[in-house]
DNA sequence: AGAGTGGTGTTACCGTCGGTAACGGCGCTC
DNA sequence: GAGCGCCGTTACCGACGGTAACACCACTCT
């Protein structure tokens, strides 16, 4: 897949034109595609989808491309309405700490609603060699991070170069909510405000402010 | 591999006992893992593995019995000293943000040195079944994680639930260091003692106390 | 010496996966 | 009613992870 060079497994296969039926025919195949993946998590085989759609694999790949293909056009459908959300939340009318607590409780709340399908966005299966030579976050995630960057350039005043920083923020702080997140969900240690409220305290830098444990060994 | 119960792949080979020499062996066989995944990044195939060590699959089979156990044995010895570092910049007798900043330099240190490699550390190739339903962080990732929880935990003076807080923040630094990270690597927009101090800005509460932008069209 | 025995290594295979070629029909328009 | 275009099929390919079965080599034990 790496090494040899030439014929191996890809293609395209015809890719009829756009038609109203055929979207909604599209449709359908996605809904599939979900109930597979929320069954079985992020690694459903184009079998399992075909089969669960009552079809077979050449269907799929007439509609889709390729497994990348499906799976993106799954991805958007779904993290369209999440990055809605999150757009909205970050365009809110409200002071800065709660407009961050609003982002962070809008992302955890749509993992929490459906973590299988947040799973199958925040963790695709990189088997897929299509895009990124090894993406370091999702396409989804990368939106978030995208949009998280956009905003914070847009709205806080970080002296020159600040379109770098907001977009290294971003990054970060995708980054953290996404990590903190998954731990969350896999053991839910606390209810959900209580984990907004952590995260943006992290971010209020209360780690930085915070004492030093009494019997800390450490200098300083 | 999800739905089908019985027989499929997976069983036991023989896994010898464990002499000196064979240690040696082991270790040969790593070595050449290592030279595969620097070259071909993290979905390297046991196949190419075999290869590169001029023997068969059964042989890396007998040694490591699954490919996850390759990968692990591969892991674990990289992530042995970046974990040493970790924990030495960690319990240096530094003023707090020093120490903030020692750690995330060490960890973008390590990453720039030897990207494939801690690209494989970082997003091993989730198709091994093995472990974790759907881990949010790596085995490398997890172990950060839990030395930065426990060191924060032991530091810093966050009351009561400290341990619970601590966990928390330890996933989401991590998190956070690792999407940056990843990022920065891939478009290095500026150098990283750059980069250290952004993070470290970032958890030191600058993007909470900077000031709106004037052009702002939000409220607040 | 000769017969185990336990390690090394091999070849040849299995089942699954992603992906495709080639074909069979159905319904449509000229 | 002959052609065209699309939906759907079966049957296959090559790569993958993993294994069974066997061959060889060295060393010991009697």
């Amino acid at each position: 897949m790496l090494l040899l060079g030439s014929k191996e497994c890809q293609g395209i296969v015809s890719r009829p034109p756009e038609t109203p039926e055929r979207d909604e025919r599209r449709a359908e195949l996605l809904d599939a595609a979900d109930r597979v993946v929320r069954r079985e998590g992020p690694r459903a085989s184009m079998n399992a989808i075909a089969a669960e759609a009552g079809i077979t694999k050449p269907i799929l790949y007439r509609h889709f491309g390729d497994k990348n293909g499906l799976y993106r056009a799954l991805a958007d459908r779904h993290s369209a309405t999440l990055l809605d959300h999150i757009r909205e939340a970050l365009a809110a009318p409200l002071d800065r700490r709660e407009r961050v607590e609003n982002v962070i409780d809008t992302y955890l709340g749509a993992i929490e609603s459906a973590p299988q399908v947040y799973r199958f966005l925040a963790h695709p299966d990189p088997a897929a060699d299509s895009l990124s030579p090894a993406g370091p976050l999702a396409p989804t995630l990368r939106a978030i991070a995208a949009e998280l960057s956009h905003a914070i350039a847009a709205q806080v005043d970080l002296g020159p170069e600040s379109n770098l920083l907001a977009e290294a923020w971003g990054q970060a702080i995708t980054g953290m909510v996404l990590a903190s997140g998954d731990w969350w969900l896999e053991n839910q240690p606390f209810p959900r405000e209580r984990m907004v409220q952590t995260l943006a305290d992290l971010l209020w830098g209360r780690l930085a402010a915070a004492a030093d444990n009494p019997g800390a060994t450490n200098g300083e």
